[in-house]
DNA sequence: ATTATGACTGCAG
DNA sequence: TCTGCAGCCATAA
C-alpha cells in the first residue's frame, strides 16, 4: 500500500473524537479503502506516530486484541475512561460509532 | 512464484 | 452465539 493510503488511514483514526469509536472496516471505508479492514489493523500495529488506537474495535464492538493480553486490558480501560458506552466487554456501536458525515461537510475532508 | 499469517468482515449453518 | 469459509491484502520466509 502507498504512503498516501497509510496517511489517509491515520488521518481518519486521528479524527475520531474521545468517547466514540470506529470499526476497522469503517475506518478503511472512511479512508477511501473499502474492504481493507486488515490494512487498518496493520497500520495500527506498525504506526510510528501516536494514534488513538484504542478507539478502534472490530465489527462486533469488541477489542480485536487477544483476550487477557496487556493491550486488551489497556484498551478497555481507556474506553471506559472516555466513557464509551459498553455492555460487558462490548462497545455499544449503535451509540458510540463515529459518524463523521456532518463533520466532514463542515470541516471539509 | 507460492504459502502462511495476521489488531478484519459478512454470510451461512 | 459460535464455527467455517471465502474475500480481503501487505509481509515475511
Amino acid at each position: 500500500m502507498s504512503d498516501k493510503e497509510v496517511e489517509a488511514i491515520c488521518r481518519v483514526i486521528r479524527s475520531i473524537p474521545a468517547g466514540q469509536v470506529a470499526t476497522y472496516g469503517h475506518v478503511a471505508k472512511l479512508a477511501g479503502l473499502p474492504g481493507r479492514a486488515r490494512m487498518v489493523g496493520y497500520v495500527l500495529r506498525h504506526a510510528d506516530q501516536p494514534l488513538p488506537w484504542h478507539r478502534i474495535v472490530n465489527a462486533q464492538g469488541r477489542s480485536s486484541l487477544p483476550a487477557g493480553s496487556e493491550g486488551r486490558d489497556k484498551q478497555l480501560k481507556l474506553l471506559a475512561q472516555e466513557k464509551v458506552p459498553m455492555m460487558g466487554d462490548r462497545v455499544l456501536l449503535k451509540q458510540a460509532l463515529y459518524e463523521p458525515d456532518l463533520d466532514f461537510l463542515l470541516w471539509g475532508s
